[in-house]
DNA sequence: GTCCGATTGTGAAAACATTCACCTGCGGCG
DNA sequence: CGCCGCAGGTGAATGTTTTCACAATCGGAC
């Protein structure tokens, strides 16, 4: 498939949403131009969006909302159950944990990892908490996807031991960029970057002219 | 100033913690080709990045560590302290206080909003929970950011309220796209988002093939 | 003082993403 | 049955971001 851009997959899942919202509502049909709406995006886009991967609209009528929420569904893989393995128990893993969407669409965390010995043995959300040194074990478990809940030191260990041990997706929430090899799919959330990024709008917002001398110019 | 993208932004956000864990290590100078690697982009992009800015670098030696530091630390505007209000006191509003590395970088938790009746009163982190409804009174507090933890449905509203109280920047956790008025500025950490993502790319990895033939048409 | 290897800063080119604009097909109405 | 208006699909145009490639310039050796 000629390479789907990951702006592309992240409004797939935005629309999704608005498409389960869509349905509660009872509406059976939707247009690009109203699902568009919802998401703050062109009606270009979603179309265009879609069509990378079938043509699910109806001319004249626009989009059978259970239809089109299979489809995606589909098409992101969400008709499968995904087996995930937590690695740091402290404060985000906990929160994950605690989450209660994760399961709802179809995420399964079937074991935690931690190195701290006061933590190991605890019992999280009806699980045991592991030695770290045991994430050779993945494997057996059917593990997909690693969720890299660690301090920053650790992040990049971890992440080798879960590819080590065939994990083919992480989820980092540690502030570091990680090195994975190819075929290994890497996603990063990074609060720290996004508060960076708010202080930065804040601050030119604040004093927008200040830099414009030394910035394109000579 | 040219306007400046978010990618770059973000990259900023990265070289900014590069810098740091090389000025720990010792390092005087670093070319933009180390600093790069490290960051898994391409020299010319850390250069195009900072030229945006001004020149900060030597020919022929690269950039002070030290001096590179303090001004991406000021063009990010992390030279002041920022103050925050969080709505939203479960998991992941606790997970976020928790986290040490929030007021290291200059973001000081002033005020903490839940609409739970339970909730309102309990102390976290040395600060006492307040009712939503007060989230009038963060302009007195001289609040500039307020971070939205709360569950999907209260999101939007709570964004209204505290940009009529007079907060110019949002980092929203609730998977769904908040609107606000230009001139506000939002990030949001969507990490269920990030989940399907992977699945996407894991679920490709797997058929990749499958869907081809609808893929662009014919 | 001049040459040399290193490395920046930056226009231009290439790659990539979004938007436009129009053709096509659909249901409904008379 | 034919016309009308609506809305999807999509090639082309536009806009944005990344990469390339090279002139400019630095410190150091001799």
């Amino acid at each position: 498939m000629a390479r789907i851009s990951e702006s592309t997959v992240r409004r797939l899942s935005h629309y999704y949403r608005v498409l389960e919202e869509v349905h509660a509502e009872g509406k059976r049909m939707i247009s690009s131009h109203r699902l568009a709406e919802r998401e703050g995006v062109t009606s270009a886009q979603v179309r265009k969006d879609l069509s990378y991967f079938g043509s699910f609209g109806r001319r004249g009528l626009g989009y059978k909302v259970e239809h089109l929420r299979e489809e995606i569904r589909s098409i992101l893989g969400l008709d499968r159950r995904w087996r995930v393995a937590l690695v740091g128990a402290g404060h985000i893993g906990s929160a994950l944990l605690a989450y209660r969407g994760f399961a709802a669409q179809g995420f399964d965390v079937v074991a935690i990892y931690d190195r701290d010995p006061g933590r190991i043995g605890q019992k999280i959300g009806g699980l045991a908490v592991q030695d770290a040194a045991a994430i050779t074990g993945v494997a057996a478990l059917g593990v997909d996807i690693g969720v890299i809940a660690t301090p920053l030191t650790a992040a990049q260990e971890v992440a080798e031991a879960l590819v080590a041990a065939g994990v083919r997706g992480i989820l980092n929430f540690a502030p570091r960029k990680l090195f994975v090899p190819p075929g290994v799919a890497l996603r990063t959330v990074d609060m720290t970057m996004e508060l960076e990024s708010l202080s930065f709008a804040l601050h030119q917002a604040r004093a927008p002219r200040r830099r414009r001398a030394r910035a394109r110019g000579e």
